[in-house]
DNA sequence: GCTTCGGTGTTGACATGACAACATCACCCG
DNA sequence: CGGGTGATGTTGTCATGTCAACACCGAAGC
């Protein structure tokens, strides 16, 4: 539960009366992971989303199902929903927006004219070669100066952070007698 | 340059006619860093723009905003949007949101009535020091189970990250002949 | 058989934030 | 002085993604 041997100062600015510091404790931007990590993401997906729509003409979200059929062909919306973490609805028009460019088809399952297993066509394919490797180019960028063991580092410690994100909000953090 | 010292096979999938791995290479979820990171970050400030919303009644960006305001009183609209990386659209709306439930206040900053400077009020304050708390012990239960000196690791990361943005789309990977 | 229940996919309404256009003002240079 | 230039802040418009509601189907239960 409470393994927080992590200190408040760690993420906080303090007021030691110089100019460079606030007159109240706040937040620090560069110290704070959780506002790194969104600085990062969104600075991130903005640019390769525009990247993306300039290149292809899809959206991110359509390049995530690109790979989500490639990695798993077959797959229906609430599987695909389900995986990749994001709303059922957005999927929906997501693979709506690709079989109308016929970049993926879909095929009667069962006699439930709903569930559809969903799958590449040929050129669906062929796009999502051609993005992967502008993907796979970029994200060597992006880590540029790492090495292979900070890669491994990073990677875990994301990991790590994304297991812990349930339990952050469930019993809400209000639960601490502060106030 | 080209200091990409990292194999694409760090980040791939490759068919090896099990069923566990897909007909054809594509990006693994789980060992790009890049996925990982929007996956955290989305799911992270999903949750947190919802709980800010139920306890105290504003968004995410209106956060920002208090701790912007609490580090540099009397910031402007574009200060504070070049600070946080942020449009200064967005910026301007959270601010006189803040105004309204009379949690920030602008003073005329010279002649041009158009630069303000910004700052809190007392209830202002008040609600940046609860609302702090909360995020405090958020932000350690998402880094539960973190050593001081992963932590330091992980935010030294996370900021390489960011200054790598920047290079990461400059040029364009796709570079080689394509356009 | 009929009904209830849970799961599925689709659609509409909404919030968020980015981009572009605009009015306004300070500044500078001719 | 007066026009150009750039920065500032505001507003409109759009894309993205979430939530809520709905229609639809399968599987049990009586």
């Amino acid at each position: 539960m409470t393994d927080s041997d992590l200190s408040d100062d760690l993420f906080l600015i303090l007021p030691d009366g110089s100019d460079e510091t606030p007159e109240r404790a706040t937040l620090s931007f560069r110290r704070s992971p959780t506002v790194l990590l969104t600085f990062a993401s969104n600075r991130f997906t903005r640019a390769a989303a525009r990247d993306y729509q300039d290149r292809f003409g899809l959206g991110a979200m359509d390049w995530r199902m690109l790979v989500m059929l490639t990695r798993e062909p077959g797959s229906t919306v609430s599987h695909a929903a389900r995986t990749i973490g994001i709303d059922k609805a957005a999927v929906s028009r997501s693979l709506h927006r690709l079989q109308q460019r016929q970049l993926a088809t879909a095929t009667a399952e069962g006699r439930d004219s709903r569930r559809k297993s969903w799958q590449l066509t040929d050129s669906g394919r062929a796009l999502h070669d051609r993005i992967l490797a502008h993907a796979l180019e970029r994200q060597k960028r992006l880590l540029s100066g790492f090495s292979e063991t900070e890669l491994r580092a990073l990677t875990g410690y994301l990991a790590r952070l994304l297991e812990n994100i349930d339990g952050a909000f469930d019993d809400g953090p209000a639960g601490a007698g502060d106030q």
